[in-house]
Order: C-alpha cells, then sequence, then structure tokens
DNA sequence: AAGAGTAGCAACCGCGAGTGT
DNA sequence: AACACTCGCGGTTGCTACTCT
C-alpha cells in the first residue's frame, strides 16, 4: 500500500487472512487469552505480526461481535456521538455494543457523512452547510441521478430508497455459496469422529441455509492440521442465537439515546452537552 | 458481453500514549 | 530523565464485487 512496513516483516503473510490463520489464532487466544500481540503469532505458529494478529481479533474474530444490519437507532446514535466526539471511533464503537472501530469508520465514511452531506449538513461539524456549498452538494447528487436514470429504456428496478444496507463480512476468496453467519465462536465435541470442532464466526464456505444464518464450523483434531482452504472441509451448522453478553444490548443502547434526547429536550446548554460528552470519554 | 467506473470494506500504516527499566 | 517496548487509534490503501455504459 504504498509505506514503508512498520516493522520487519520479512517472510510474514499479508492481506486477507486465511481460514487456517483464523482458526490458528482463535484456538490460541481461546487456550491463553488476549494480549502479548507481540510474542502472539510466533506462539500460535502465525507467520503475521503482532499487529495484523490483533486487529484481526478484533475487529473479526472476537466472539461478542455483531456484524451488519446496523439499525436506524444504531444509525442515529452514530451520527449523534459523532457529533460529540468527533472521529474517535473507539469511543463510538464502545458505545454500541458489538461493533467495533473499524466497521463504525467505514459505516461512516461510505454511507453516514454522505447521507448527511445530502442532507445539507457538514458531516464534520454537523452544522448547516453554507448555501454555496450546499447548492453544489445538490447539483452533484442531481447530476448522480440523471447519471444513472439515464439508461431509462430497459426496464430497471425501482429507484431504491435509501436503502437500509445490510453489510455482510467480507467474503474470503472461495468459491462457495454463502450464508450470513452471526459471530461467535465455542469450541464443541463432535459427533464426527470425536474431533474438536471449532466454531468460528466465519459467513463463507458453507452452503446457503434459509434464514441466512449460520456457523461455519471447521473440523479439528490433533494430528490433522487441515489446511481448510478447500470448502470441502467444512460443515455448516444453523444457529441463532444470542451473541453472549448482549442479550441487553438494546436496553443499554436505549438508555443512552435516552439520556441523550433528554439532554437535548431539557437543555440547550453547551456546558451540560459537553459534560455528557466528558461523561462517555470515561 | 465487455470494459470502465464506483462502492464497500478488510487490512495496512504511522503515530502517540502508556508502561517498564 | 531517557530510552525501549507494546498497544491502540485513526487515516489510508487496495482488492473485489457490483453497476453502468
Amino acid at each position: 500500500m504504498g509505506r514503508a512496513p512498520c516493522c520487519s516483516k520479512v517472510g510474514l503473510h499479508r492481506g486477507p487472512w486465511t481460514p487456517r490463520e483464523d482458526t490458528l489464532l482463535v484456538k490460541y487466544i481461546q487456550a491463553h487469552g488476549e494480549g502479548h500481540w507481540r510474542s502472539l503469532p510466533k506462539k500460535a505458529g502465525l507467520l503475521r505480526c503482532g499487529k495484523s494478529c490483533r486487529l484481526r481479533w478484533m475487529n473479526y474474530l472476537r466472539p461478542d461481535i455483531k456484524r451488519g444490519n446496523i439499525t436506524a437507532d444504531e444509525d442515529d446514535l452514530i451520527i449523534r456521538l459523532h457529533s460529540l466526539l468527533g472521529n474517535r471511533w473507539s469511543l463510538i464503537a464502545g458505545r454500541l455494543p458489538g461493533r467495533t472501530d473499524n466497521e463504525i469508520k467505514n459505516y461512516w465514511n461510505t454511507h453516514l457523512s454522505k447521507r448527511l452531506l445530502s442532507q445539507g449538513t457538514d458531516p464534520n461539524t454537523h452544522k448547516k452547510l453554507p448555501d454555496p456549498v450546499l447548492v453544489q452538494v445538490q447539483v452533484q447528487a442531481v447530476r448522480k441521478r440523471k447519471k444513472s436514470s439515464s439508461g431509462a429504456n430497459k426496464p430497471k428496478k425501482p429507484p431504491e430508497p435509501e436503502k437500509p444496507k445490510i453489510h455482510l463480512p467480507k467474503p474470503i476468496r472461495v468459491t462457495a455459496n454463502s450464508v450470513q453467519c452471526t459471530n461467535t465462536f465455542s469450541t464443541v465435541s463432535s459427533s464426527q469422529g470425536g474431533g474438536e470442532v471449532l466454531q468460528l464466526p466465519w459467513t463463507e464456505y458453507v452452503n446457503d441455509d434459509e434464514n441466512g444464518t449460520g456457523f461455519l464450523t471447521a473440523y479439528y483434531n490433533n494430528n490433522d492440521d487441515r489446511d481448510f482452504i478447500n470448502g470441502s472441509d467444512f460443515e455448516c451448522q444453523s444457529h441463532h442465537h444470542q451473541v453472549p453478553g448482549t442479550e441487553d444490548d438494546s436496553d443499554s443502547l436505549d438508555k443512552l439515546y435516552e439520556e441523550y434526547l433528554q439532554l437535548l429536550r431539557t437543555n440547550e446548554d453547551q456546558v451540560q452537552l459537553d459534560s455528557f460528552a466528558e461523561s462517555l470519554l470515561l
């Protein structure tokens, strides 16, 4: 990506993680816990730098992550928190259980900032844009609409109403039918041959199921450390479950949201809002 | 059907803060 | 006080899928 590597990475893997690498990482963290990222790759048998391992774990493999389907409430909360906190994604993420800073940052950059712009709001300051800028933004939006509707001969799909985008985890480059998985893992005993089964929050390689929800299940056994590139190495099990520790997520979201609304209703005083923002920082 | 353009997002990077020696 | 090391954060990049022409 154009920059010199931050540390010596001779012989280290880069780019997308393979299922095998994920499995190794998850297994290691299950056994030894998080932390000591520097030494972790070596101990876990990974040819990755510690940073990469940490990132992968934090943004993708952690059991309490919920991915996709950012709700309208969450949308609103993100916008409000951003107006208070700015680009402090980790703080914002901390107020959205199961969401990662990276996901929120991406979601902001690709959706919310554009939406605010189109509504005539500066996504950085959350203030109304000055008219000339607003006009420019609107003109651009109109151009874009014209452009996208100009090939109007063929029957087109109806214009999508600000679609609530469903974020599926990015698929790994293995060809197979996809299914959306929730995100957790757990180790259960296998009914097939007594090997250990590691359930990963993976979303690909597995056959569709009508709910679009399932686990990727990677089979392990002690003397067969498979390379999971081959999709046939997986078995998908459908599960519907509560992500651990999130059963009152909506509650806490609601509470926070209510708290904020209350402040807005009862007091326009910036000092109060600031102190609310301060409290979020703690 | 094919190429060009765009959107989405996982992963990378540098930097700064915190901590230990 | 100075240095080394680790970790976490926010900005950026590049790959892939999708859409348009």
